[in-house]
DNA sequence: CCTACCGATCGGTAGG
DNA sequence: CCTACCGATCGGTAGG
């Protein structure tokens, strides 16, 4: 009787592969390569297995793709929600929510790499599914950038043309981040959330009054 | 008979394909499908001619993805050095410098994605040259960073880091900037400048008497 | 600029 | 998990 499922305990004791092997053999040649670079041949190689045995454990090249993405933000948006749970100060939802997202770009490069590169490859459901998922994540923190600027904690002419530069800046960091380089995940993810809380002018509120901007770009080394 | 060679301002007449009109559809079709996603036969139909004439105006795909990619990244090169000149004051520097990637960025979009996206298909050669010479813009520009350090102008823990996020930063405008969207280019590369300036903590010196006041850093919206 | 055509490789299936 | 094999398409050439 043929494993229809993945089920890790053959019964020959040879363990086979399995549907989340392929997905990681296919998420890692995706970033390297590319969805269109990669040959379905170069994902059974990975796995030391001919193509069509591929077939027992996924449905095409493409559905790797779509699982790979829906899942990818999946996460992303539930990185969000845990990040700034109920926080109500737009900086330290600002802060905990750009921690998270560079958190997870630099601990999930190859996710991200194929998320921001090869989602033009991917059918025309998923694709308009994942940027409206996309879309709705810049739109929460473009609503904390606003909170803030309400509240009086920043100071930014666009929520929107800081959202996309905090957000985008955070995504790059899968593209230069190495494990063995000279920060740690966590170091960048902390440079990087004060990149953020610069961006947006934040300046901490001394005490009750709302003090006036001095448009000097009020943030240096202090709210470090 | 169409004229074989025709003075590119007549645009209005069937002309004959040109080398630039294939490396400018090879440029809109890469940057929309990517490199391995895109067909010769893509090119030519573009172009409205077969597949086989496309070979009379260039030599291989490969060589088209080699001549957008190093075309482009010369053009950055010349773009910091014009943008700084032989300016010494950092903030000044880091402000030119960043305004001109910013700029490039929305105005040559097709460009950077091809060359953020497709490096990973380049052939050895081209391959190593254009990391060098993207190592090298991020060098100078970490240099601008460190001086400003130095000079007491900047207040930053990392100038690598800071790089890194300013210029990501700027090539992600690509991804979303439209031509016909709430901003221009110009207050888009205005606004990314000043998102330049505090990522690296600029504070104006008080006794400065440049041209430029304090409007710089200036959070406020009071000159947009 | 075209038609005719090439070998190689693509993703995927048949059938054990 | 395999061998055998499929039609489609790939980038590119021959030869006008």
């Amino acid at each position: 009787m043929p494993p229809v499922r993945a089920d890790p305990g053959s019964a020959d004791g040879r363990l086979g592969v399995t549907a989340d092997a392929v997905l990681d053999a296919a998420l890692t040649l995706f970033a390297a390569r590319g969805y269109h670079g990669t040959a379905v041949s170069q994902i059974a190689a990975a796995l030391g297995i001919r193509t069509p045995s591929l077939y027992n454990h996924m449905r095409s090249k493409q559905d790797l793709l779509e699982t790979i993405v829906e899942r990818t933000l999946d996460e992303v948006l539930d990185d969000f929600r845990t990040a700034v749970g109920d926080l109500t100060d737009p900086a330290e939802r600002l802060r905990r929510a750009t921690r998270a997202y560079a958190l997870r770009h630099a601990t999930h490069r190859r996710e991200a790499l194929v998320v921001n590169r090869d989602t033009t490859s991917l059918p025309e459901p998923t694709m308009t599914r994942m940027r409206e998922r996309r879309r709705d994540h810049e739109r929460v923190v473009r609503a904390v950038i606003a909170d803030g600027i309400d509240s009086g904690a920043f100071h930014v002419d666009s929520p929107a043309l800081a959202s996309f530069a905090i957000l985008e800046m955070c995504v790059s960091i899968a593209r230069w981040f190495r494990e063995d380089g000279a920060r740690s995940a966590e170091q960048v993810a902390d440079e990087y959330t004060d990149f953020a809380l610069r961006i947006v002018g934040f300046v901490p509120a001394p005490d009750s009054t709302d003090r006036q901007a001095d448009g000097t770009g009020g943030p240096d080394g202090s709210d470090r």
